[in-house]
DNA sequence: ATGGCGCTTAATAAGCGA
């Protein structure tokens, strides 16, 4: 079973793009952030056509996930129980007895901020709910754009952004207690070239100069992490004309 | 170096992302 994660920045303007990497890639799910959609507008026929079916919840301007999978999904869920927000960053279901949850974490903005807090706020009720969601679901991968690089092995200039939103302590600390729910980055189970990130501003040629850092990840439960193969990053797509500035995470399981 | 680029809504600029 091949998992995936991907943010597309806007699901209208790289839409082809997606079309494109399912084509190449098959895999059975795709977990999208930044649709920036409402659900009127999801292209829903499109990728019907190439053989997908999908759940979406999504807003204009802003966030949108969304699950594309090959398979049936089922008990799907927006948002977060108990934890009211009008931003669309979660969504989950289940297929073929694994238990998806998408994600796009906050920005956070700036250290000390209202979005800043917001975030973290957000990371403790999504980490209540997920210990219950394991509960229910033993079976359980977590998708998505965190907007967290966990170590600083995950950041090109380390010193450079220390401190800084998307590296500070408190928002390390929220992804350890992720850790700390049993579920593990799949990408650190293997091997991995260094230097390998999943971001790179779209300014100052970051991609060309790998200035970039690992924020989109794929944990997998503890009874999932035995059977998980690999994980990798591709590339190829922010080598694109007009590319999303993240690029696709993918995890190979065998159930 | 607080800019840089790209997307969105809106409207001929401004907010936001990371």
């Amino acid at each position: 079973m091949k998992l995936a994660t991907w943010n597309v920045n806007s699901l209208k303007v790289r839409l082809p793009h997606a079309l494109d990497w399912l084509e190449a890639n098959q895999p059975d799910v795709l977990c999208l952030q930044e649709t920036k959609q409402e659900d009127s507008k999801f292209p829903l026929s499109e990728l019907q056509q190439a053989g997908y079916q999908a759940v979406f919840s999504g807003q204009r301007t802003y966030n949108g996930v969304a699950i594309i999978s090959k398979a049936v999904l089922e008990d799907v869920m927006c948002g977060i129980p108990d934890f009211p927000d009008e931003q669309r960053r979660v969504i989950a279901a289940t297929l073929n007895g694994v238990r998806v949850v998408c994600i796009y974490a906050p920005n956070g903005q700036s250290v000390g901020s209202e979005k800043y807090q917001y975030k973290l706020s957000w990371y403790l009720a999504l980490r209540k709910w997920l210990k219950n969601e394991l509960v229910c679901y033993p079976r359980l991968a977590l998708l998505g754009d965190f907007n967290i690089a966990p170590e600083d092995r995950d950041v090109h200039d380390p010193k450079a952004w220390e401190g800084n939103v998307l590296v500070s302590e408190p928002e390390r600390a929220e992804f350890r207690e992720l850790e700390q729910l049993g579920l593990r980055d799949s990408f650190r189970l293997f091997e991995q070239p260094e230097k390998s990130y999943s971001w790179w501003d779209y300014r100052m040629m970051a991609f060309r100069r790998n200035m970039g850092l690992r924020i989109d990840h794929i944990l997998l439960s503890e009874v999932l992490i035995p059977v998980c193969t690999d994980c990798t990053i591709d590339r190829a797509p922010r080598k694109l004309e007009r590319p999303s500035d993240h690029t696709p995470v993918v995890a190979n399981i065998v159930i």
